[in-house]
DNA sequence: CATTAGCACTCACTCGCGTTGAGTGCTAAT
DNA sequence: ATTAGCACTCAACGCGAGTGAGTGCTAATG
């Protein structure tokens, strides 16, 4: 919509938006000549700052303070003016220490990323684990509670656990179920749940065919087992890190974070549409779905093994994000997690 | 260590506290005589409040405010004064609506029971899920996951899952694992963890004696698999309840709230000391451990079934909290939880 | 003698106001 | 085209007077 920006109103747009982030107040034209060598007057940065705020990139909280970003300088400044570092040794080796994860069980491990997202990067980390419909199937278990009520167990092939309660109408002997898990579990590995379902769906539309009573029964016992969808799993980790952040010093606004960040539903929501997806993904302020993350920026990238069981993880923090810093941090980590879902295969 | 106060104190003191729960600002001598028929004037009312602030129970915060209750005066309110209210039918029946735990898994049910709690009580709702080691064994199951690493799944009397990786160094094959799982399953059930580990101990101590093979690697394997604690289950619902505190309106406060809340071995700690206690316990202010939930109050109560497993749950809130109405949701909640632990067996 | 009316006193809170200074926009000089 | 100079703006800060809720003390009262 706009002719593109000259070098000069790159760079100064450029400067305004990374001391912005640093220092979370109105940059003046002063500051930056002094900060940075552009070899400019404040009187000819004003002149650009004027024109940058002209076209929507800068905006003045008023008329004596200094100039802060919009949420479309940020756009462009990540989009066109950002070089994204490599990721520093350090973290690097931190995120990729092993010992954290060894010995935990893909629950922990989907909240250890989350710790060490919102560790590494002081932001909120988010982790959505794979979506158990998409997963690999690879064990069944059933065990009796009281009156006829029957505790199902799936385990992924990436290790992931999921249990749900069903009451399956029929109270099967112990033997009974022993064989119906025996059944299953040669019967349905290295499908995805999808999958498992459409089959037994057809198995049992044909049922008048050639399967004898166990078969039958493990057939229904599987299809209630998997009816309906299991909840998504998703970890927080470091909400208080958005409690740090000055972006967020009013009381309503706090709240109103804090309040979306305890709604793993509205956390789905955000996390979902990245799921399909590749690589790191930006929402800057309102890209993001309607104002539930008012003032939030949010990175995300899907994480996915060899077999493809896909899920998503992130960090959010406030648009004045150090965004150079966190995308980085935010493709390593899903890397790595895509390499710990296909250890345990 | 003081005479015991008076009727007139005792009503008055009794009006302050209540008053400030409700109100959360100091409470003047006038304020007392309109709001409640003492038929006192003001003036004898400031002589018994100078009274009770020598004696400690209440304090103000500069000359010309009102008193707010000290620490004392809340625990002197809540032993002394404090009649606790039978729950309300509307609140009874909200909390012993089933249909909300229907065909959910332990997990899930613990979760909702915090949410419960938050709900109702408008604080924050903690729950400690039973300690595994107290619970009763009922189901154990092995995954075999890749390079000699297994998944092991216990699943415990109430219905409780837990799982956790292990390395036993052996590559066991789906038969031998097969039989292992049916010997321990058939030789466990009944006995709590601990019993189970101290069985085994015995067993392979005893090694040399009639043990075969496969009931020598059973019992090595659910040895590998009990070593080192698992860790406990902590749900927390209903932090930003926190914010919406006018105790907590200050930003050091807040955070120092939330950084706990996030803590899941703070909580622990918290809840457990009312673990081996019975029914509803109260921790005003500092008698809660070290100044770690500063300005706050926690109430809790454990739970358990018939068969022992035992966690804790609370409600967790400014010290200025309506003891009167939280008590009663804490208790039932108690009860309830106990309940459906039950149900499982 | 306990209670209360009366009164002087305290002190957080609010509001208005002048001061300060960082920062701007405009204009004229280079 | 850039920059120096300058008048202007406006949030932020500090100060002082005014306000009022609330106290503590004293003397009067039933």
């Amino acid at each position: 919509m706009d002719a593109p920006l000259n070098e000069r109103s790159q760079n100064i747009l450029e400067a305004i938006v990374e001391d912005y982030i640093h220092t979370a107040e109105p940059i003046g034209s002063r500051a930056i000549t002094t900060r940075h060598a552009l070899d400019l007057s404040p009187a000819t940065v004003r002149n650009v700052m004027a024109d940058l705020e002209d076209m929507g990139f800068l905006a003045s909280p008023h008329t004596s303070a200094g100039r802060i970003p919009t949420e479309k300088g940020y756009q462009y400044y990540v989009e066109s003016l950002l070089q994204v570092r490599d990721l520093s040794e350090e973290f690097r080796s931190s995120i990729e220490d092993d010992s954290r994860f060894a010995g935990k069980s893909m629950e922990d491990v989907m909240q250890e990323v989350g710790n060490l997202l919102s560790g590494i990067s002081s932001y909120t980390g988010l982790v959505m684990a794979p979506r158990f419909n998409s997963t690999i199937f690879r064990q069944i278990e059933f065990v009796r509670l009281s009156q006829g009520r029957l505790l199902v167990i799936f385990v992924s092939d990436s290790g992931l656990v999921q249990n749900k309660v069903i009451e399956p109408g029929i109270d099967f002997t112990h033997r009974e179920l022993e064989s119906i898990t025996n059944y299953l579990n040669h019967r349905l590995p290295g499908m995805t749940i999808t999958q498992v379902r459409e089959r037994i769906a057809v198995e049992l539309r044909e049922e008048k065919t050639r399967l004898n009573k166990i078969q039958k029964q493990a057939f229904q016992l599987s299809d209630k087992a998997l009816q309906g969808d299991v909840a998504e799993q998703v970890y927080v980790a470091g909400t208080s890190r958005m409690l740090e952040q000055p972006d967020f010093a009013s009381h309503d606004s706090m709240m109103k974070i804090m309040r979306t960040l305890e709604s793993k539903q509205q956390l789905i929501e955000l996390l979902d549409s990245s799921q399909s997806a590749s690589g790191v993904q930006i929402f800057i302020g309102s890209q993001s779905s309607d104002s539930k993350i008012e003032g939030c920026s949010l990175i995300t990238a899907p994480f996915s093994g060899r077999k493809g069981a896909v899920g998503t993880l992130g960090v959010i923090g406030p648009i004045r994000m150090n965004y150079s810093q966190v995308i980085p941090i935010v493709d390593f980590t899903a890397n790595l997690v895509g390499r710990l879902l296909d250890r345990e295969s």
